[in-house]
DNA sequence: AAGACGGGGAC
DNA sequence: GTCCCAGTCTT
């Protein structure tokens, strides 16, 4: 066992926070919890773990439910294919698996939805398997700790980053020498801010040293934002409204929406009108910024022959069942306020 | 190898 | 505004 290791676990035990899926063995809700946090804070996490253990105590109950409930669960967390990987890799667990988790990184990494790092975090934490779970806390620390500036985001930084991990491992306690990792670059090692002046390693640490702490983790790539253009239209028809589901390969995939066209550009609504040969009404405009591209919404006021002119299938729905249906949070939020402004 | 995929927290 | 978050899948 190396100090390092040794030092890591001793600040662990005194300082890690206390969650939910910590003080749990089963591999199921561990598998939750991993799921919900990828690419999400703990905060944001926290409530939606709570919602589906108690909504989905086990394996069999999730895999029993409609994609719709659990959309609608996961509604507000952002990247649905989480949501929809998960409850098809429940389906198979509880049906071709007899509900029995598979217990080896390479069985855990076949399922959807479930990569390198959650295989190892799962085979770790649950089955003391010697993987090392490398994720973005743990990516940090370590370019910071050994002075790796090739970029996390390529080939070769992967595997880099990988052997490094590797050699760091606790192998007699995987699972909370993978949780110490991580725990430590969310609180002493973060991203802004850090707190290197009281870190149990800045005497090891090479970008301490070199002053280079605000330059690591190296990136390649930068993320361009695309521009997007969506009219919405509110059609009312006696108490009901019509929504749509969305196919296909795009952004927010199965969640419903209300009747949409997509322009490349920003219409007038006098030109939309004209287009759609029926007049359309302005009610509100909303910019929605996600990392990768903004929507520019408008929302019109519109007759049911709208719904004629566009392709796709529409369902008419009682505005009382409406809170059945998953959303965007764009389209949430809008309905939020028209619900509360009709309740006025 | 490079993009696509959400939403919110922290600064 | 910027960057990041217990990443994975598709092309």
């Amino acid at each position: 066992m190396t100090d390092f290791g040794i030092k890591l676990l001793q600040w662990y035990h005194v300082y890690k926070r206390s969650l939910p899926w910590r003080s749990v063995n089963d591999p199921y809700k561990v598998w939750l919890s991993e799921i919900i946090l990828q690419q999400t804070q703990v905060v944001q996490g926290l409530a939606y773990y709570e919602r589906f253990v108690q909504e989905f105590p086990d394996v069999h109950s999730l895999a029993m439910a409609s994609e719709e409930k659990v959309l609608k669960l996961w509604q507000g967390l952002g990247y649905y294919s989480r949501a929809r990987n998960l409850h098809t890799t429940a389906r198979f667990i509880s049906t071709e698996l007899k509900g029995i988790f598979p217990s080896t990184y390479n069985d855990i990494l076949k399922l959807k939805g479930i990569g390198p790092y959650t295989a190892a975090a799962i085979s770790s934490f649950c089955f003391g398997e010697p993987r090392a779970a490398i994720d973005g806390n743990v990516y940090r620390f370590i370019s910071r700790l050994k002075g790796i500036h090739t970029p996390i985001d390529t080939t070769e930084g992967k595997k880099e980053f990988a052997l490094m991990a590797e050699v760091l491992l606790n192998k007699k306690e995987p699972g909370d020498h993978n949780q110490a990792m991580i725990e430590y670059g969310a609180l002493v090692c973060k991203p802004a801010n850090p707190v290197c002046n009281g870190c149990i390693f800045n005497d090891d640490c090479i970008a301490f040293s070199q002053k280079t702490v605000s330059e690591l983790p190296a990136k390649s790539k930068k993320l361009k934002q695309r521009q997007r253009y969506f009219n919405y239209f509110l059609i009312e028809n006696e108490g009901a409204i019509y929504l749509e589901k969305r196919s296909g390969n795009d952004i927010w995939k199965n969640l419903y929406q209300l009747p949409l066209t997509e322009t490349e550009h920003e219409v007038a609504p006098e030109e939309l009108s004209g287009e759609l040969g029926t007049e359309v009404v302005l009610i509100a405009q909303k910019k929605h910024i996600l990392s990768h591209q903004v929507i520019n919404a408008s929302f019109y006021f519109a007759d049911k022959s709208v719904v004629n002119g566009l392709d796709g299938g529409y369902v008419l729905v009682n505005l009382n069942e409406i809170k059945n249906y998953p959303f965007s949070q764009l389209v949430a939020n809008f309905l939020d306020e028209r619900i509360r402004v009709r309740q006025d």
